[in-house]
DNA sequence: CTCCTTAAGTATCGTTTAGAAACCACGTTG
DNA sequence: CAACGTGGTTTCTAAACGATACTTAAGGAG
């Protein structure tokens, strides 16, 4: 079977479309750490919205990289938890992650080059 | 230094905001085989609109990962080239649509018993 | 001479999406 | 009684996206 992420219908460009958003990243890589719940999830991954956060938890459970567990306590308690098969990922955004961090100094000189030439320019 | 991919205003996060983006991980991917210029990339990132690539290379451009090198032929030649910052990216964004490519089989199935039973559920 | 083409974009739309905020049931707590 | 925390959905607006048309400048077809 052959796959190539650049062909627009191909089920790896799909794929890759989900696994390269930032939030799907980030809520990747906080449950590789351990299970967790919904409100507990989204105070941890900043800036992300309710909504925004069940949907992409729906992507994902459909996809088997995480489980949405029900526990009928009062308020109901949900869990969601890291699959097998998404701790395989966990390294890969890992080393995006420590990337970021690794190579920030280098990125932030680039962009003020980068914005100076710019401002060079314009005047 | 302390970084924190979690927290909204980290540069860290910011800069994981615009890696995990299909599009510039697709041309980011697609530039690491070698330069290219504007429409060939636009041809063979398939589905990518004018617009959105050139806004996404200006930041690429910005941060460093690529260059812009505009040659005075008529019409006038640009060809763009991932620079050594960007390529110790590939690595990681390869690994990525590697784990795509491996693991398709198993989300596809996964997606398939989702569907499945939301079906039953729905009925 | 006029129309058409290429190259690498910009400008302008209409549509889709994301995000902020309100609302929901439910039981507990002050 | 009113407010709070849970895990969401609904609503509304703002931002991003995608498709199309336009631009500049030179060369070729008719």
């Amino acid at each position: 079977m052959e796959f190539n992420v650049y062909a627009e219908n191909c089920p790896t460009r799909m794929l890759l479309d989900r696994l390269a958003d930032k939030w799907a990243m980030l809520i990747l890589k906080r449950l590789s750490d351990g299970k967790m719940r919904f409100n507990q999830l989204r105070r941890d991954v900043e800036g992300i919205s309710q909504k925004v956060l069940s949907q992409v938890l729906k992507k994902l459970e459909r996809d088997g990289l995480v489980t949405r567990t029900v526990f009928p306590t009062v308020p109901v308690t949900v869990e969601y938890a890291i699959t097998p098969l998404g701790q395989t990922l966990t390294s890969t955004i890992a080393a995006l992650t420590l990337w970021a961090e690794e190579n920030m100094p280098h990125i932030m000189e680039a962009q003020r080059r980068y914005d100076g030439v710019a401002l060079t320019e314009a005047a």
